[in-house]
DNA sequence: CTAGGGTTAG
């Protein structure tokens, strides 16, 4: 690629100097002269009814490609024929028979061909033709610029903007319509905003193609009223200013603003195209809305859009988003033809799933089908790209299925999508999600730019793995690096600081938050610093914290605090927290489980009735305990007291014997009560039998002597299991990751990652 | 000129 001048990246090109040679190309009354070269040619070639030997585009290419000489007027509709199909290959062939005819003289035909090789993405031969045209105008430096800025190189598409205005050519609205989107590309407001001024200047920032392209521009450096104020200046609205104003919406999470734009754009009599459909359906998916988006599906098909690809995706992603497998699978098999981005919408779709699922069972479900519908798209011939790269190793993380994420991995290399940044991202949080730190952060010093994300990401994988120094340290570094942390940067700071109890310093990151970063404080922030007190025993700071914080403690912190008082034994405090967890009637069945479990220890029987009567009310669904491991390409799973395992038996054998081994080096079991399933109501479970102890077994028996084992738990561990499993990674010498529902454990040599949590377990 | 698919915490 060309290395360019990064002045013109940073939007301090001459313009003013350049417009000033041509102030009145863009005087209102010139408006109208401005007719790009498409229509001109459409006019008189194409449509044109007037022209009497209106030429069939098969005669002519017939003509072409036996030799015959032809006048230059007939290549038009034959090089139209090309752009339409996308085929520079045809083109090459027309190309050719130009040539030889000596017709690339012709100014006309030669600058068709420029715009030709631009639309169809080749812009090598694109840059070489303009090169060699007889003479460039207005209509070959804006096709060229175009061509750039579709193929994703915008910073060229500016380069060539540049060299226009030094050759003293000058811009139309259109021109100036293609360097706004060059400029969005770039997120280069600056830039931008230069070209904003100049078509205030010059008056003509009502035209439509430049407001349209204004308003995509503001949106996609995420300022939506800017980008509103430009639709609202445009004249004359078109679809796509309105489609524009939409997509803006949706991209800045106003979905139901983008919603009234549309039913606006309806009520105004502007009828959308497929395009404006494809964006209100991704407004649908942003909002969950099925009602909204059956609705739009029978308009789109009202209007003759039944068989558009990127409508259908749209629909197949919005049953997904909403759960609704089966329909989306069905939609999917009836599509005749797909594209890369219907298999793209099918992975992420499962990853949705995966996030939202309910219990753990359908996740995994979930995880594995988008494992297999990524298999079928490798044998499938397309290539997977970025997008399905980025969705899939979120996948492998979901799953801790670290054989495959490496797996993909060594294909994101192969293929060059490594060096995308989204990319690199999702393969840091895979290897963080399956417990290799190091791997993750071999990762993320390979990459060559990182995002907030990437800085955010790689602060969480160290907090989760309890390397606190490093965590912080990083923080330093991102924030040297000129990046600046966010919400979410803070959450994984407090988070580390939480779990090295690190009062002061954990105080000290909550007012850098709020003063230097004017972040307002979200309930996750207190949920680490109440997290923080409570693992210190120090509860009566925790509850001070509790009752002056802002916004007002949900159901979650409360839940912090029944933990900690029953880790504690702070029974009195403990009971308060539970009646304000009680009245807030939380629907997560885990959280009464707990406070089951608290009224169980304390033998206060009339408690747990009440807490059981609430739980059948409100109708909670029960727990399933139930881990599984993936070793190679399989997974096995397993519930507690498992016997259908076809190595069942082998496998509780085992449990048994390492019971024994793990107490002659001090373990000793918990008697205490821990209830995991309600329905289960006499059988306080015993916790040797659960699920996870079985999984590990397995993995000790069928993995080679020092391999980590890696398992995923669906409920929160238990505090004897937990304690076991410390045990049993002195005992084996391995390493042993367990993800249960809440967090990441890594057991190396008889201690945790997790730092035990300070009795929250 | 406008559309469909991607990454972060708790």
């Amino acid at each position: 690629m060309a290395s360019l001048p990064s002045v013109a990246v940073n939007g301090n090109l001459q313009l003013d100097q350049e417009f000033r040679k041509h102030p009145t190309s863009f005087l209102p009354s010139e408006r109208s002269t401005n007719v790009s070269y498409q229509k001109s040619h459409t006019v008189i070639n194409l449509n044109g009814s007037s022209e009497p030997k209106s030429l069939d585009f098969r005669e002519a290419l017939s003509m072409i490609r036996e030799g015959e000489n032809v006048e230059s007027t007939y290549y038009a509709p034959v090089l139209q024929e090309c752009i339409d199909k996308n085929s520079a290959s045809e083109a090459k062939i027309v190309h050719a028979h130009i040539i030889k005819t000596g017709t690339h003289q012709d100014l006309f035909v030669s600058t068709f061909l420029v715009n030709v090789y631009a639309k169809c993405g080749n812009m090598e031969i694109a840059r070489k033709v303009f090169d060699n045209l007889p003479k460039r105008n207005v209509i070959s430096w804006t096709s060229l610029m175009t061509g750039y800025v579709h193929s994703s190189q915008p910073e060229v598409a500016i380069h060539v903007f540049q060299e226009m205005l030094e050759a003293g050519a000058y811009p139309t609205n259109y021109t100036l319509g293609i360097v706004l989107n060059a400029c969005s590309s770039l997120q280069s407001v600056n830039l931008g905003k230069q070209l904003h001024a100049y078509s205030i200047k010059y008056q003509i920032d009502f035209d439509t193609s430049i407001g349209n392209s204004l308003c995509s521009l503001y949106s996609k450096c995420g300022s939506l009223e800017s980008a509103v104020k430009a639709f609202k200046k445009i004249e004359e609205k078109n679809v796509i200013s309105w489609t524009a104003t939409i997509t803006a919406c949706g991209d800045n999470g106003e979905a139901v603003r983008g919603l009234k734009f549309f039913t606006e754009m309806l009520s105004e009599g502007i009828e959308p195209n497929e395009y404006t459909l494809t964006s209100v359906l991704s407004l649908c998916c942003l909002m969950l809305s099925l009602d909204v988006g059956t609705q739009v599906h029978s308009l789109s098909i009202k209007l003759g859009y039944e068989l558009n690809l990127p409508i259908r995706n749209s629909i197949m992603y919005l049953y997904l988003k909403c759960g609704l497998i089966n329909e989306a699978r069905e939609l999917f098999n009836g599509m005749g033809a797909i594209s890369l981005v219907t298999w793209n919408a099918m992975i992420a779709g499962h990853a949705q799933i995966m996030d939202l699922a309910e219990d753990d069972l359908s996740a995994y479900q979930s995880g594995t089908e988008a494992l297999n519908i990524f298999l079928k798209l490798n044998r499938s011939g397309l290539k997977p790209d970025l997008f399905t790269f980025s969705s899939i190793l979120t996948i492998c993380s979901g799953l801790v299925a670290l054989h495959q994420g490496e797996q993909i991995h060594a294909q994101t290399i192969k293929s060059g999508f490594l060096s995308d940044r989204v990319v690199g991202t999702a393969l840091v949080n895979m290897y963080n999600k399956c417990g290799s730190i190091e791997k993750a952060s071999k990762a993320f010093v390979e990459m060559s730019t990182r995002t907030l994300i990437s800085w955010t990401t790689m602060i969480a994988g160290f907090a989760q793995h309890g390397k606190t120094q490093q965590a912080l340290q990083l923080f330093e570094d991102m924030r040297i690096a000129g990046v600046r942390p966010n919400q979410i940067t803070f959450v994984s700071v407090l988070s580390a600081c939480s779990q090295a109890g690190m009062v002061n310093e954990a105080l000290g990151f909550f007012e850098m938050m709020k003063k230097d970063y004017r972040i307002k404080p979200v309930l996750d922030h207190f949920a680490c610093l109440i997290d923080m007190y409570v693992r210190l025993g120090r509860l009566e700071e925790a509850f001070a914290l509790v009752k002056k914080m802002d916004p007002a403690p949900n159901e979650f912190i409360w839940s912090i605090l029944v933990a900690g008082c029953r880790s504690h034994g702070n029974l009195e405090l403990g009971f308060y927290a539970a009646e304000k967890l009680l009245e807030l009637k939380p629907k997560d069945t885990e959280t009464y489980v707990f406070l089951l479990n608290m009224y169980l220890s304390a033998g206060r029987w009339k408690d747990v009735s009440k807490v059981r009567k609430i739980m059948k009310e409100e109708k909670l669904g029960k727990l399933r305990d139930w881990s599984w491991i993936s070793i190679k390409d399989k997974v096995f799973s397993f519930k507690p007291n498992d016997k259908s395992h076809p190595y069942s038996a082998d496998t509780h054998k085992f449990v048994e014997s390492l019971i024994d081994q793990v107490k002659s080096l001090g373990y000793e079991s918990l008697e205490s009560l821990e209830v995991t399933d309600e329905d289960e109501e006499q059988t306080l479970s015993y916790t040797a039998y659960h699920s996870e102890r079985l999984a590990i077994a397995f993995g000790l028996l069928n993995t080679p002597n020092a391999a980590p084992i890696r398992v995923v738990k669906s409920l929160i561990m238990c505090r004897d299991c937990h304690n076991f499993v410390k045990f049993l990674s002195t005992l084996t010498g391995r390493e042993i990751v367990i993800r249960d529902s809440k967090r990441l454990h890594k057991f190396v040599n008889g201690t945790c990652s997790c730092g035990d949590f300070g009795g929250r377990l």
